[in-house]
DNA sequence: TTTGCTTTTGAACAAATGTTCATTAATTTA
DNA sequence: TAAATTAATGAACATTTGTTCAAAAGCAAA
């Protein structure tokens, strides 16, 4: 019964945060028990409870941290032309995502475990990213650059499309990250532009 | 205490599987008790093993004839010209799953909730669903009509872009579906021709 | 009405769940 | 070294879980 204790809750309050990621995204948050957390830390349960308030802070505070990370680091040059806009969003978006399949995968798929108050707050994330995205498409149809009936639609079927490479790509498969990136940039170059 | 006992097999196993069904979509396999499957039918949980031999089965049973469904209900006259099967794909694919919005958020959602055995039986129907589509590209980039740098790739990223749909389209929304299909099949159409 | 079959009940089971808290121990400060 | 603070334990709690099964009840055929 090897106790480590005083000062140590900077140390394991990462290593809460990292195994609930690690295990959410591996069996699910209905699935991963707060003893399971425990354990993978090293740690009984009752002590998760110093670094989280509850088990839904836990899934909520990782998904907002990986949505305010995303708007963070996405590309944000307004004076860039729309073609230049369009390829820099989808190379930040396939590069940012292949970089966090966990936290990816858990943002996708534990929306419905978050609270009504919760699922809110993220849902506003969400639409800000997919906003800026079709602004560039206006800006593209705007000038005579780009050929979209609807940029709503269009803006969720690249994301959509984009975000499919999550579900198969591995470092170190067949392709590397930039031969996929390229070719998906090529496909949306095509799909955006006129006919 | 009304009872309703005799030969009704055959009006509570149906209802089973839809209770399941609708509450897997709803909340998520880990999420849903027997209990309130046995609650939404009207039935105590100990009726539910008449009709299937625990809650695994339940849902492999509903993943697997949902693939079946899917195999057995799409496009395959392999005579036509690669352009219009790609657009009966396309076509196909969207309405297919616009009409079982709870089915696919399960074929989705759930695959982690399968047994390992259970799973791998699923990855071959869809594998197999993939292949047809990567068929038709491949055809079309032999006839010259397609300029595709990996086939593989692409018929992920069309697969997960039409998918896609699913996750915001409702009916009697600001767009019909003949629209949507129409987009989509704008925007994939470009995206695999000639450069 | 009696016999036989099908279907459901309702209780029981062991195990697991999220969370709380008094106690104990380790570390830091004085 | 002594006092104060921080962190972890481990037991306890009320629920809930999937599943089993003897008993009861409904139905169809004789």
């Amino acid at each position: 019964m090897a106790r480590t204790a005083g000062s140590h809750s900077d140390i394991t309050g990462p290593r809460v945060r990292s195994a609930a990621l690690r295990l959410f995204a591996r069996d699910g948050y209905a699935a991963v028990s707060m003893r399971a957390i425990a354990g993978e830390v090293g740690v009984q349960a009752g002590a998760l409870y110093n670094y989280t308030p509850d088990k839904q802070s836990l899934l909520f505070d990782l998904m907002r941290g990986h949505m305010a990370d995303l708007l963070e680091e996405m590309p944000k040059d307004t004076t860039a032309a729309p073609l230049a806009r369009l390829e820099a969003f989808v190379d930040f978006h396939i590069r940012f995502h292949a970089d966090r399949p966990d936290e990816v995968f858990i943002a996708y798929m534990e929306l419905r475990n978050l609270t009504a108050e919760n699922f809110a707050q993220i849902e506003v994330l969400r639409r800000e990213y997919e906003d800026q995205l079709e602004t560039v498409l206006k800006a593209g149809v705007a000038d005579g650059v780009f050929e979209i009936a609807d940029t709503k639609i269009a803006t969720l079927a690249v994301i959509a499309m984009l975000t499919g490479v999550n579900t198969w790509f591995r470092a170190g498969g067949r392709l590397s990250l930039a031969q996929v990136t390229a070719q998906y940039w090529d496909m949306v170059r095509k799909a955006v532009r006129l006919s």
